[in-house]
DNA sequence: GCAAGGTC
């Protein structure tokens, strides 16, 4: 019987993946070493029947890395690490990853067509192409095009997996060398502006660290960026002038109870002239004491009020929420949500997806949870009414995984762990949230004049909370005005005061804010813009005090000595407009060869002009440090 | 001793 290999991109596919295209009776799984499974079965493949070989890697296989010779720091001058004909460099096997290679070796010899069922991203199609050249070394039908496909689905289901089949398509190699570059070029610019600035350093200035470690100063087109961020918002604090202003303030109450007293603001909102304003309170003053401080409600506007359900949870939703709602690093939420992973709870916690595909079964899941006492009563809620009731559909979809959602029962006596606990808890909760309704309610707005001015007060009425019965992370509160409050009716008001206030400078970045701008600029992808946040604070560039990030004298120095030098690399766009060039390599309207070497001179143009401005570095540093 | 991207 013929052969055919598959391979995933992780173990957990390979089994999903084999589960999903074979009947349970049907698959042998064989061991290789302690850390990978292979799974075996029949299968009808176009009226043939096959034997399918299920493996899978763990991400990439390969990794990059200049030649031997210029991994040493003095090997050469650091523009040269930016020149590809000066430096080259070489693709390899890691030694942790040598047990793959040998593994897809193995079943490559007996296999005559090999299927690529690696993730549907950009990633993924790179992995496929290592995977594949591994492969075709040690067997040479491999090397065919007609043997090799690579399968494409949207999620991993059985409906999907068995619709990647019928469709199997070639690899896609101008995104394949898309990832390529990328590589290349971080690590061509990350080795020599770390080298540059490392150096710079040492023998320069003592920079303290904490345990001692040794003064690395590295660059990195994701780390820059983000420190970018956080000092830019020091900066605007800095540089934040406050600015007094006044407004007027009417307290009001009904005329059948005088003990209820609202509080309206003023149309203006404020004022930054202060005789204005007082003049103004001059001029309602005596309106008042004319009509023997009673007014009537000149209006009243009610409208109907929506807060939509939330969308499915994506990664980076994710952490912004554990942040904000229980004070978790964003490292720390992405461990916990791992481990919550592999034990079965809730599935892949690395997802751009927030759309729910069509092939999932909501209601299976929504079921799993009605033993919960948290959220039994809701779940019957929403199984009440399941017929008119679907997730919203958000706006990313990353073609691999599904958006966050338990997928079996918390234990019955709770998580060992508090931290695991907090997570699955919100994860679930967020689920039965989108499966949910929206809330509805009446939004009132009563108006009031005095003299020519006019003052205002909202309230609101919640008539069907909707999925905030479930979901405690968004508040949305009632305030009920009297019934009596109609237009016409007469107020008795019991005061009206000139208040003083002061614009306040922006706070610091917290966690969530920085995740959300690093998320708008695209820097990072889901699964790493926690490691870039760490990394910055490993370097000592900036530093967490509660949820704020302040940066520290290293990441100011860095950023004030590259703007000085017209570096602008800890832009925030910069990370993003060289995402956009490689991006064309993928639609095909460029060269990878004409990306590589623009954006390679780019840095070169950079580097060399911190290199010909040491004295402006120098200088710079030399503000925040102490000579040698 | 250096990056960012996968994944464990």
């Amino acid at each position: 019987m013929k052969r055919i290999l598959n391979v995933a991109e992780k173990p957990s596919a390979a089994r999903e993946l084999s589960y999903a295209l074979a009947t349970k009776q049907n698959i042998r799984v064989r061991e290789v070493g302690s850390r990978l499974k292979v799974y075996e079965f029949e299968f009808d493949l176009n009226r043939e029947r096959v034997t399918m070989i299920f493996s899978s890697v763990a991400g990439h296989i390969k990794a990059l890395d200049f030649h031997e010779y210029y991994r040493c720091w003095d090997s050469c001058d650091q523009l040269a690490l930016l020149d590809p004909s000066k430096t080259p460099v070489k693709e390899y096997v890691p030694e942790d990853k040598k047990f793959l290679e040998n593994s897809l070796k193995n079943e490559a010899r007996s296999c005559c067509k090999l299927f690529l069922w690696l993730d549907c991203d950009s990633e993924g199609e790179k992995i496929a192409y290592e995977v594949l050249d591994i492969c075709q070394q040690e067997n040479r039908s491999l090397r065919i095009p007609s043997n090799v496909k690579r399968a494409r689905f949207s999620a991993i289901t059985a409906q999907d997996a068995r619709k990647a089949l019928q469709n199997l398509t070639t690899l896609h190699y101008p995104t394949v060398s898309m990832v390529s570059t990328r590589q290349e070029i971080d690590l061509r610019a990350g080795a020599a502006f770390t080298r540059f600035l490392t150096k710079f350093i040492q023998n320069r200035f003592r920079i303290p660290l904490k345990g001692d470690k040794n003064v690395i100063l590295s660059y990195g087109p994701c780390q820059f960026p983000t420190l970018g961020l956080v000092v830019d918002r020091l900066l605007t604090i800095r540089a934040f002038q406050p600015r007094l202003f006044y407004y007027l303030e009417l307290t009001i109450s009904c005329e059948s109870s005088y003990a209820e007293k609202y509080v309206l603001t003023w149309d203006r909102k404020h004022l930054f002239d202060r005789y204005c304003c007082a003049l103004l309170y001059e001029l309602c003053y005596s309106s008042l004491l004319r009509n023997n401080f009673h007014t009537t409600i000149s209006d009243v506007k009610k409208t109907s009020k929506t807060r939509r359900r939330p969308f499915p949870l994506d990664t980076v939703e994710l952490q912004r929420l554990a942040s904000r709602e229980f004070n978790f690093s964003s490292d720390k939420t992405m461990k916990v949500a791992e481990s919550l992973y592999s034990e079965g709870y809730i599935s892949y916690p690395r997802t751009e997806t927030n759309i729910f595909p069509s092939t999932i079964d909501l209601s299976k899941l929504v079921l799993l949870q009605q033993n919960d006492p948290r959220w039994q009563g809701f779940v019957q809620k929403i199984m009440e009414c399941w017929s008119h009731c679907s997730p919203r559909q958000g706006t990313k979809d990353d073609k691999a995984h599904p958006p966050i959602h338990p997928i079996k029962a918390a234990p019955k006596r709770g998580f060992k762990d508090k931290e695991f606990e907090a997570i699955y808890e919100l994860v679930t909760r967020r689920f039965l949230a989108c499966c949910s309704i929206d809330a509805k309610g009446y939004e009132t707005i009563i108006t009031v004049k005095v003299g020519f001015e006019s003052f205002h007060i909202h309230g609101l009425s919640i008539e069907e909370a909707g999925y905030l019965q479930v979901y405690p992370y968004e508040h949305w509160s009632e305030r009920v005005l009297p019934t009596e409050f109609e237009e016409g009716t007469s107020v008795h008001v019991v005061s009206l005061m000139m208040k003083e206030g002061s614009t306040s400078a922006p706070k610091p970045l917290s966690e969530s804010d920085l995740l959300g701008l690093m998320d708008k600029y695209g820097i990072g992808t889901d699964a790493t813009m926690a490691e870039h946040i760490r990394k910055i604070q490993n370097r000592e560039y900036v530093t967490k005090q509660g949820n704020f990030f302040y940066p520290m004298a290293l990441g100011l120095a860095l950023v004030e000595a590259f703007e000085a030098c017209e570096a602008y690399l800890a832009r925030p766009t910069s990370r993003s407009e060289q995402e956009r060039d490689l991006r064309q390599i993928s639609q095909g309207s460029r060269d990878a060869s004409d990306v590589l070497y623009s954006a390679l001179s780019a840095f070169t143009c950079n580097l060399q002009k911190l290199q010909t401005a040491k004295n402006v570095l120098h200088q710079v540093f030399s503000v925040h440090f102490d000579s040698i």
